[in-house]
DNA sequence: ACAATATTAGACCAATCGTCTAATAAATTA
DNA sequence: TAATTTATTAGACGATTGGTCTAATATTGT
């Protein structure tokens, strides 16, 4: 029955530079790429490996499954965007409501770059995996919590600057911001053109300012 | 090498009844349901065939592929949605704004009774497969611009009626429902609750009639 | 009775997931 | 410096599942 030789084992390679010692790293920043780009189910750990060149080995010397990997990818990419948003949002060179606009339009030209083919990691993981993954699912809405207070913020400051009316309920509105964005980005990925997010944008923003 | 003994071909078995017949029908419904809740990466011939209780040949009679099968189903649950739309959008016996008031309330009840474990087939179809899929991404573009339309036709009658500005883009507006709409599907799958839905919904009726 | 068609059973092959062994570079200790 | 321990890697492997395809037969039509 046996006939094939058995020839294991192979040895680890020259840890050359302290480069390689990111594998780690490296396999978390393509998992936020392709994992946007493809999803969950139809992204083969293969691929992965390929784009990183690293073996099926160390994958799982450094993630003890494909669901551990995505939860560490969703985290890492959670805290990178809540960076990001920072930097809109906090950007004391520009009126509030103008920063979440600023915002809006980086956003805008993300979607762009990547011709409407990525949209949002967390919006694309949480549609395809809230049924079947309990804890990616929490990880995921607390994420959202997380950056939605963060615009909160924003539009509290918004408030205390006069822009919008003094008895909105910021923490709503904010809530209302991140459900009609994450709607406008799947309609962009459909229609593949900008026109969803800027009637969502308009939308919205002559919404917070009082008229209709 | 080929120690293996061929044993092809096993026949055609009785179709009974008529009710065999609907092979096909009985398919695609549960096509609908098992897309919706696993999306289309993740869902498995095998599961389908299983609650069908149809095996693999009959299902590529009927269907070249399993992308083939996908596009069918949603063709089917674009009509079927839009037969369900219609019979809220259309009912006299209610004020046009109440209509859409309605619809919204089904919504609600669908996502209850399936947990926020299924939300809307052609959002979850969009953001898996928007990117892979080109034909199908048309196709489902192709089903929110029916949804909507049939929506704007209703605001039109809400215009008609007095009940929102009579500047008011219909059109727009009617877009705008549906991209808030499927975030708030998107959200609510992940809080597990109706929350989203219902903040979607009382922001977006009191823009439309003025207030913020 | 015979031919044509619709439908089925399940073999088949490629791909994928996660495990596991063996090897060895680097770090640590003696 | 030499011996030992630890972290990391290469990739074969088994189990499973994906979608396709062929051969067989029930049914229908002539």
């Amino acid at each position: 029955m046996n006939q094939i030789a058995p020839k294991r084992g192979r040895g680890r390679p020259p840890k050359t530079d302290q480069h390689q010692r990111e594998t780690r790293e490296r396999l978390l920043r393509a998992g936020i790429e392709l994992l946007t780009e493809h999803g969950f189910a139809s992204l083969g750990l293969e691929r992965i490996l390929k784009q990183v060149g690293v073996p099926k080995g160390s994958f799982y010397h450094y993630f003890s499954s494909k669901d551990d990997f995505a939860q560490q990818v969703v985290a890492g990419y959670g805290d990178y965007f809540a960076a990001k948003l920072d930097r809109w949002l906090l950007n004391t060179e520009r009126a509030p409501l103008q920063r979440l606009m600023d915002f809006v339009e980086d956003g805008k030209q993300g979607l762009t770059r990547y011709q409407f083919k990525r949209g949002c990691l967390v919006g694309n993981m949480g549609q395809e995996l809230a049924a079947s993954h309990p804890h990616l699912r929490e990880q995921l809405e607390a994420v959202f919590v997380d950056w939605q207070n963060r615009v909160a913020q924003c539009l509290l400051a918004a408030q205390a600057a006069n822009e919008i009316s003094e008895d909105a309920d910021c923490q709503a509105l904010a809530e209302f911001f991140w459900i009609g964005w994450e709607g406008a980005i799947l309609r962009a990925k459909l229609s593949q053109n900008l026109a969803p997010i800027e009637l969502f944008s308009s939308m919205y923003f002559s919404g917070l300012t009082g008229r209709t």
